[in-house]
DNA sequence: CCTACCGATCGGTAGG
DNA sequence: CCTACCGATCGGTAGG
């Protein structure tokens, strides 16, 4: 698992590191990590030539290599590093809710908070896992698959909360399903600065999915903070 | 606009048509817009090279250039055939409605005919529509954006309608892109054989979607049948 | 991290 | 529709 503290030593070949301190080997490969989003966000996975990348941050065309043992393992770094940054977001989001929080309280914020990962400053990420996880080696998909089903159990008690008070009409897991897939299909559609905002959006989605408000007031909290969600 | 029947002659280089005839043109060609549209599905665009699809209908590597201008064509006619395929679908399951139909039924005849259109025999097609729509020049893609608008601004009569009886609490314009998202992401997920029949999420869809159905006994229907959705 | 390069593959074409 | 081919581009590497 990557953190952008720690990250891998480059590979040994060539020179050893001692450079302008401001143009670091850290500061190099984040470029390309962060380059490779967006391209790979832009054009695809297999549009994107490590070229393209290369002189996105002012390398020549053999450098990446130097940092990256291969163009699928920029990949494999930039799905990682959406899906720490989308955990991140989900825990972080969870905790700041008030102690007495309602199930529909809970649902607004992860979906603001999914929102926010697929739109906020580090939105090349996530859709980069969501629209090129075909290019990731099976091993790769497996590893991500882990990560993506720990992020989406935080969903289920708060859906099955809701589908007790009787709010939430359908089947929680099929509920799950296509709520986020309302929410992920938005990267084909939100222009950011447009007519609605991330808010806006969120509430809308609420309305959506969710009976009236006023049924559940006071209704029981779902169980205690998210993270340990399938054992 | 592209029927089955009536497909542009092949390029005129080479011998005249004088073939085996269980193998003419047509065929050939039809075949390679199967293949292709597999292919796509399957590989992406730009994973997919022409020497692929070549393959897969038993030709050489250049042959499919006897049928296509270029690689890029062949994705145009299968989005073309795509939306071709989703538009008559949509308006025959209009049309099979009972003149009396409730604005909660038109709905749910339209979120099943976008599940077999997503899903169904020609499910390779619109799949490649939505998912390498980048690949297609900016001249094809504003042609297939005025297919997929009149194809979606069907179903806003049915969501203000349903709007309108409060069964709908979303605005409508920002529950069609939710809706049609939602179905749109099952692409990712939906096994056919698997759990769930597509009867069964279409009524999962409608229960998530819309307030309880005792609600909207006897409301005014929606104005006439659809296509003529934009001037 | 650059220079210089490799083998493979790609979309596409001439000519029949 | 095949044969034979082309120029361009691709991911990646040796060596410094």
């Amino acid at each position: 698992m990557p953190t952008s503290l720690a990250p891998d030593t480059p590979k040994k070949r060539g020179r050893p590191p001692k450079q302008r301190a401001d143009l670091d080997e850290g500061n190099r490969r984040r470029q390309l990590i962060e380059a490779a989003a967006r391209l790979f966000r832009a054009k695809g996975f297999e549009g994107t030539s490590t070229r393209d990348i290369a002189a996105a941050v002012g390398m020549r065309s053999g450098s990446p290599f130097y940092h990256f043992e291969s163009k699928n393992a920029l990949l494999h770094v930039v799905v990682q590093e959406g899906m720490a940054f989308a955990t991140q977001s989900q825990k972080d989001a969870l905790a700041a809710l008030p102690q007495g929080a309602s199930a529909r309280e809970q649902l607004s914020s992860l979906v603001r908070q999914h929102f926010e990962v697929l739109h906020g400053p580090r939105a090349d990420f996530i859709p980069v896992m969501l629209y090129e996880w075909r290019s990731l080696t099976p091993a790769q998909r497996q590893e991500i698959a882990a990560l993506t089903d720990a992020y989406e159990a935080c969903w289920t008690p708060v859906l099955d909360a809701l589908h007790g008070q009787g709010v939430l009409r359908a089947a929680p897991a099929t509920a799950r399903l296509f709520i986020l897939g309302a929410l992920n299909w938005s990267v084909q559609w939100f222009k950011p600065g447009g007519a609605r905002s991330l808010d806006e959006l969120t509430d809308q989605a609420l309305a959506l999915f969710l009976a009236s408000p006023a049924q559940s007031a006071g209704a029981p909290r779902t169980q205690r903070s998210c993270p340990s969600g399938r054992a």
